[in-house]
DNA sequence: TCTGGGGTCCTAGGACCC
DNA sequence: TCTGGGGTCCTAGGACCC
């Protein structure tokens, strides 16, 4: 049996942990820049907000005002004006996106999964995979050998693990505050399947079970084509107009039929697991192939200094998380790109990469290479959105092939030593305590330092008066460089925000 | 004014090896 | 008349996931 646990409107739930006065109420969470609705509680799903809304035009569609509640916990929460009279909801909290917070906190719930359950993989943020074993007497254990268990012992050990789910939820709620739901299936796609019955229906105790026949032709009846996981709105569209609406119309064609008609092994082992037969690989702990870092501008930058502070903030990013895993990186490339939802506006998109003779994991390697490729890529005259770095060809940092005709053992050791040194100080003292230089930039008046610069020499100025008249400039740090007008605190990782109790 | 940020897998085709 | 039989690696593109 496989289960999957969901963590319900995950970051909505995050958010509920410190403030419980919002349960029950319409809540959403945002993007980075405050873009897009990400996150929705139910009450706000009941408002009609669709995923992904721009948040300028939920504002707009339910006439946002600021609220007139004297008693109100955060300037974020909004009285609606133009809700439909049937909906009972008058106010609606807005956050922005903390995922400082989300990653604690999710963190917890995965904590409390290893000490329950046999075997594990952490699927994404909010999602984790549970295998249980043949023999689920021996927890702890997993063998891999098949065991003949008599149909009365099946049915006592499925409604054992039933308990078992119903508890782990218990548990979480109590210890970490967040709402999960619980699938349980012969398959992975059929746990899934599960996990939104056992959020739809409270009967369920939020642990849903698929353990028999009849069980599982009835969850495929109700369960619509494109909501089954695998299935995308391109597959879902497809199989819509072939007269396939439901998961259980899709199971019941043959399975040559499915191969003929899309010759794609995903989908045929999609059609597979729906059907209770175990077709999608467990999945391990592996580590990533590529990794990439990427940010929208709040509003849009012109000058190249600016975006190459971003560009090495990215790289950096990248290095760090190339470390955490303990790899190096062959490859780095870099993106950057105008707005493409301005079609007033010229557009631009270029994206390059830099191969390095010893892959490496160098924050200044790849700063330096992220910078460079940067320099080929950008043109000017174009009003750029946003820009990203990549780091690909993937490798164990132990051993690394060294270049044979460059090789300066002793300069390799001190950049590591330093990288070292670099994240130990950003681990205990929190992220961007130090920093390289190439990670801020030099700004006046709102005024980068080409613009200065460009401004005294249309000013005439010789080089001399350029030095006299050179403004006093003033290290801007990164991370101010993210619009977050709503977010919240972080009382589980930073002492300034600890929780006061009176 | 305003529109996110990450990842994976599979396949076909081309270049190259012996 | 008559043109083999194995492979690997890399890339681009398209689908999917959260």
């Amino acid at each position: 049996m496989f289960g999957i646990v969901d963590c319900d409107n995950c970051y909505v739930s995050c958010e509920r942990v410190f403030r419980p006065d919002l349960n029950g109420k319409p809540v959403v969470v945002l993007s980075n820049n405050d873009g897009c609705v990400v996150a929705r509680s139910n009450e706000a799903k009941a408002l009609g907000i669709k995923a992904g809304t721009p948040y300028f035009q939920l504002a707009q569609q339910l006439g946002f005002r600021p609220t007139s509640d004297a008693t109100r916990q955060c300037s974020y929460e909004y009285d609606i004006a133009l809700a439909a009279p049937s909906v009972p909801y008058k106010k609606i909290a807005v956050f922005s996106s903390n995922y400082e917070l989300y990653g604690e906190l999710t963190g917890r719930v995965v904590e409390i999964i290893r000490q329950e359950a046999p075997a594990y993989f952490r699927y994404s943020i909010d999602e984790c995979f549970v295998y249980f074993p043949e023999n689920r007497s021996e927890k702890g254990k997993v063998k891999s050998e098949k065991f003949a268990v008599a149909d009365s012992q099946l049915s006592t050990l499925n409604s054992q693990l039933k308990d078992w789910g119903e508890n782990l939820h218990q548990r979480i709620k109590k210890s970490v505050g967040m709402p999960v739901s619980i699938g349980l299936g012969p398959t992975k796609t059929l746990a899934k399947l599960a996990s939104h019955f056992a959020k739809k229906y409270p009967g369920y105790r939020h642990c849903c079970m698929i353990d028999t026949e009849e069980k599982r032709v009835k969850a495929l009846k109700l369960y619509p084509i494109e909501d089954v996981w695998g299935i995308g709105r391109r597959y879902a569209a497809k199989l819509e107009s072939m007269g396939v609406k439901t998961a259980y119309d899709f199971a019941q064609h043959h399975g040559d039929w499915v191969k003929a008609t899309f010759n794609n092994i995903v989908i045929y082992r999609t059609w597979q697991e729906l059907n209770g037969i175990d077709a999608v690989p467990n999945e391990e702990m592996a580590k990533k192939k590529s990794i990439c870092t990427s940010r929208s501008f709040p509003g849009m930058i012109s000058d190249f200094e600016p975006i190459r502070t971003h560009v090495a903030n990215y790289a950096m990013r990248c290095a760090e998380k190339l470390r955490a895993q303990e790899t190096v990186a062959s490859v780095v490339g870099v993106f950057l790109n105008t707005n493409f939802f301005r079609e007033d506006l010229p557009q631009y998109w270029n994206f390059q990469e830099k191969r390095f003779v010893v892959p490496t994991n160098s924050s200044i390697e790849i700063v330096k290479a992220a910078t460079e490729v940067l320099q080929q890529i950008f043109v000017p005259g174009y009003q750029y959105k946003k820009a990203g770095v990549i780091v690909m060809g993937i490798g164990p940092n132990s051993p690394v092939q060294m270049d044979l005709f460059d090789y300066n053992a002793e300069q390799f050791q001190k950049m590591k030593r330093l990288d070292a040194v670099i994240d130990r100080i950003n681990k205990v003292n929190g992220s961007e305590t130090i920093i390289l230089g190439s990670q801020q930039y030099t700004k006046k008046d709102g005024k980068g330092k080409a613009a200065i610069e460009r401004e005294q020499s249309q000013a005439g100025l010789n080089s001399a008066e350029r030095k006299q008249s050179r403004p006093k400039v003033k290290a801007e740090v990164f991370a101010n460089a993210i619009k977050h007008d709503y977010r919240s605190k972080n009382p589980t990782t930073r002492w300034s925000d600890i929780i006061r109790l009176k």
